[in-house]
RNA sequence: GCCUCCGUAGCUCAGCUUGGAUUAGAGCAGCUCCCUUCUAAGGAGAAGGUCGAGGGUUCAAAUCCCUCCGGGGGCACCA
């Protein structure tokens, strides 16, 4: 909050170097910010400890400054703030921007692309992280500045949709009423369809049923069509669930032909080559694996569509800076040759701006989940789940109506859950352990949540703010303001390396500032009116922080629970 | 064989990009306390660690480099 101060003073002692030189000390004594001496030590051949020392020594403070105090310590001069003049800067700051606070400039258009579910295929909980994780760092993004795209690319041919098509002339198909219903025949399908693969006589069939899909049958487009609309509706309910919206869906159907006809074109420029009926690329001199773009049946596989969508996202959109592809682990290598492939075709549109955002699997006690083999973990399932119990074990007994209860447990059960997936790294798997996750305490979502609706609470009670700011601060208060002063700097870290985790630490670590201050420091009968009005900013505050926070992760704000 | 991600307390994980503050941080589980007080889904305290192993670079390594061990994922006609 004070960077730019600091950096004034130390250029008065002949020091200039920029934020980045500066760090944030790791407790509290040892101030709010520090120069480390080191690198000049470097440059100077001298102790660190000696610099610091001339440096502090040398420092005159003005009579009016935010800084109290500067102080050596070991190789690093400390600079303490005036609590009583952050806390007003602070205040102000929030309030004046709310929901805009730590809102950056960075005047980026990013793609982020992300669900990809399947359609015909069942939406597990993978899935669910992946939607997670895509609508959080687009949430972030955009807090940095950045204008997003959210694209889906959804996949609606190829063989596993002729698996599940398969298996549905097999089964029968049965009148189903509801669309729950209709998404299990289908799942059920695809298992029946799968096990008919191993066949050698009916994988022929399915092969057979595979091309008539792609030279679009009309036979086969009838039911095709029909499928395919229960998938879209039932991922239409999902992604509403999870408050994500996209600006763009795009099918595998619809990159196809004109993936076909890059890799003819690339075929000419001699970047990809043929080899055994197929098109394929040879990554060997760049170190990359061999990858198949067209087979030996004329199929596009998922590399030459790959090319088609690319083609198809930066065009659509005007100047695009990167598009970040939110994907499983298991496609790196072909994000590697295709990204490759797109360079070489036009280095200047592609070259530098794709980017693939790997998540770690996410797995289940019992094992790793597999559509194929049929023990997937349903993402809806989980949700479900997750309400099913917040309602049950505190929900339940608290006295709003039962529209509300419902209302609340649901956005605590997908907070839950978000919060789950996000509070680890993007690339760590998950064990995903549904105890855990439901039992709310510690690190959780619905900590963060209930932190959220002690603010509410009392601003509720109090009715109006009024202006005072108070001297004499305690050390919960010192606290919690100096980390609402670190919002910006943190969201700034989290779009420059994607990563929702730290804001999921900093959400902790302000919720349970905020815990300790509630805990210590009456708000609606202290001492003074003048205390009672600065301790009611502060909860606004706070309240207008977390609330930011939540909203980046994703997750809707309850003001009651 | 090659590529890639991961290995930090009994369990789940921060910290590693950009090496530094004589005590490596949390949360769960277990132990001790705190509800006449703004929702105890809370707060306080004690306990718990050869940072996978071994080398190296450095004044300084959980963090950088090398080797090895263990695990996940991938390496041509699936997506």
């Amino acid at each position: 909050m004070f960077e730019n101060e600091v950096l004034k003073i130390l250029k008065s002692v002949g020091i200039t170097i920029t934020r980045e030189n500066l760090e944030n000390p790791p407790q509290e004594e040892f101030g709010d910010l520090s120069f480390p001496c080191f690198h000049l030590s470097k440059e100077q051949k001298r102790n660190p400890n000696e610099i610091a020392n001339g440096i502090a020594s040398k420092i005159k403070l003005p009579r009016v400054s935010v800084i109290e105090k500067v102080e050596a310590r070991g190789a690093y001069v400390n600079f303490f703030y005036n609590y009583s003049k952050l806390a007003t800067t602070v205040l102000k700051e929030v309030l004046a921007k709310k929901e805009n606070y730590g809102k950056g400039k960075r005047k980026q258009k990013i793609i982020v692309e992300f669900a990809h579910p399947n359609t015909h295929k069942l939406f597990h909980i993978g899935h669910l992280r992946n939607i997670t994780t895509g609508e959080s760092v687009s949430r972030i993004l955009e807090h940095n500045g950045s204008e997003v795209v959210r694209a889906n690319y959804q996949g609606d041919v190829g063989l596993h949709i002729a698996k599940c098509l398969w298996g549905i002339k097999n089964l029968g198909m049965e009148k189903l009423s509801s669309l729950d219903k209709k998404i299990e025949f289908l799942g059920k399908a695809y298992v029946e369809g799968n096990k008919a693969y191993e066949n050698d006589n009916t994988k022929n069939e399915i092969i057979e049923l595979n091309r008539k899909v792609y030279e679009k049958n009309p036979k086969v487009m009838k039911l095709w069509k029909e499928t395919r609309k229960w998938s879209l509706n039932y991922f239409d309910i999902i992604y509403k669930r999870v408050y994500t919206k996209f600006d763009r869906l795009y099918f595998e159907s619809e990159v196809a032909e004109p993936g076909l006809k890059i890799t003819k074109k690339a075929l000419k420029k001699g970047i990809l080559t043929t080899s055994e009926g197929a098109t394929i690329f040879d990554g060997e001199k760049y170190g990359l694996d061999k990858r198949v773009f067209v087979n030996n049946l004329g199929f596009p596989t998922y590399e030459a569509k790959e090319l088609g969508l690319a083609e198809l996202e930066f065009s659509e959109f005007g100047k695009v800076d990167k598009c970040v592809h939110v994907v499983g682990p298991e496609q790196s290598s072909f994000f590697k040759v295709t990204f490759k492939v797109e360079e070489l075709l036009d280095s200047k549109k592609f070259k530098d701006k794709q980017m693939h955002l790997a998540y770690g699997w996410v797995r289940l006690k019992e094992g790793k989940m597999s559509s194929r083999l049929g023990n997937v973990v349903e993402g809806e399932w989980l949700l479900n789940e997750l309400k099913k119990n917040i309602l049950e074990k505190y929900i339940k007994k608290q006295d709003y109506s039962e529209k509300e209860k419902l209302e609340v447990a649901e956005a605590v059960a997908i907070g839950a859950a978000k919060y789950y997936f996000l509070k680890v790294n993007v690339s760590s798997e998950i064990s995903f352990d549904i105890n855990e996750a439901i039992s709310m305490e510690g690190n959780t979502g619905p900590y963060i949540q209930y932190a959220y609706t002690r603010c509410c609470s009392i601003l509720e009670k109090a009715k109006k703010l009024g202006k005072k700011t108070s001297q004499n601060l305690m050390p919960e208060e010192k606290k919690l303001i100096k980390i609402l002063s670190l919002f910006p700097e943190i969201v700034k870290k989290s779009g420059d390396e994607l990563s929702p985790t730290h804001i999921c630490n900093y959400a902790y670590e302000l919720s349970t500032a905020f815990s300790n201050f509630y805990e210590k420091c009456r708000v609606l009968n202290a001492e003074t009116e003048e205390l009672k009005n600065f301790r009611l900013n502060l909860v606004k505050s706070s309240q207008i922080v977390l609330g930011n926070c939540l909203k980046l992760l994703g997750i809707e704000p309850v003001e009651k629970m």
